[in-house]
DNA sequence: CTGAACATGTAAAAGGTTACATGATTTT
DNA sequence: AAAATCATGTAACCTTTTACATGTTCAG
């Protein structure tokens, strides 16, 4: 088997700290999720090709045996480096609800309303969740730790933020054009 | 076979006005490449299973055959616009980018710079393409036919420019924040 | 003791992406 | 005459998604 964008992820999780399974996947879902999920089904078979490789080693330290914690290895932080050298695969977005909208000129602006409506209700929900995310706060702070502040981690929770306020704009602003557009149309 | 959803989106667009399969391709292409690529793979065989359905018809007029035109029928139109009122699915984004910007921290700003530089000339492409549309520019405008300002083009032309200037902006934010961290460093 | 959270996996399905194949027509 | 565009299709692949399966530990 090989290596799929899932296990470049999971490389990327592990340089931050070692984690077992379990915990990746919540950590993806938490910090990544909402733009690039991780694929389940994947997670322990990667997990494998990952130890295969060399890139990853377990330490079956902390408990008898039953969890795994996995952590980087050096082959794996050179592989991680030489993956985030290479050109990102382009932005894939798949909108349902902004394809539907584009079609939803003939069946009543009530469809659109309650589009725009659900829209509102996801942008606020993610950034609240990425409000009260405090960047870097991986897990309990151990003492030595350097206490830098982790920009990458900044900017991302900067860029969730800077795009869902501009789509709460835009919810705000069509919501305007929409009944703008029906009093225009009883004016004629 | 089964409708996917490429299906539904093939319905949306003959519902706007008869195509072929190239033009569907063109007008998905062009208009909602962005957020909702169809898969090419599988829009003739899904034109097959439309036409199964009783949801699309051919007319074969134009050509000698060669190319077929479809268009919605009744049928279609119901199915449609039962399917604009099902909720729509979660939004998916898979933006390695953003995920690679994540994990940059120890590799050097250079790559984050890089990062940034690449996301803001997509983003410019995004933008100069929408605002470059003229929504419901669809195709040579024919006598008789109502001049009415789609709505729905116009309020995801709006998104599309919306959340690439938002874009935009994070990216000029982002480069200041970069120069602010390193001077930050510098003066410990 | 009962349910929620922890933890590790496997299997199948679904659908999108890419590449291939073919030929006609139009443009340069 | 060559190249680009038009036009229709097929096949294989790839990866995510979803569902299933199983057992443990901890909290109420």
């Amino acid at each position: 088997m090989k290596m799929t964008p899932t296990g470049w992820t999971i490389l990327g999780f592990l340089a931050l700290h070692p984690r077992n399974g379990y915990q990746l996947r919540q950590a993806a879902q938490r910090s990544v999720g909402h733009f690039w999920g991780i694929s389940y089904g994947q997670l322990y078979p990667q997990l494998k090709v990952l130890e295969d490789g060399g890139f990853i080693a377990a330490d079956e330290a902390a408990d008898g045996g039953r969890q795994t914690s996995w952590r980087l290895t050096g082959e794996g932080a050179e592989a991680l480096a030489g993956w985030l050298d290479t050109p990102a695969q382009p932005v894939q977005l798949r909108d349902e609800s902004l394809v539907k909208l584009l079609f939803s000129d003939h069946v009543g602006v009530e469809v659109m309303r309650r589009l725009i409506a659900e829209r509102r209700e996801k942008a606020q929900e993610r950034r609240d969740r990425a409000e009260a995310t405090i960047p870097g706060a991986h897990w309990p702070s151990e003492e030595g730790k350097s206490p830098e502040t982790p920009l990458a981690a900044w900017l991302v929770r900067a860029h969730t933020l800077a795009l869902a306020d501009a789509e709460l704009a835009w919810c705000a602003e069509a919501a305007v054009m929409i009944t703008r557009h029906l009093d225009g149309q009883d004016e004629l």
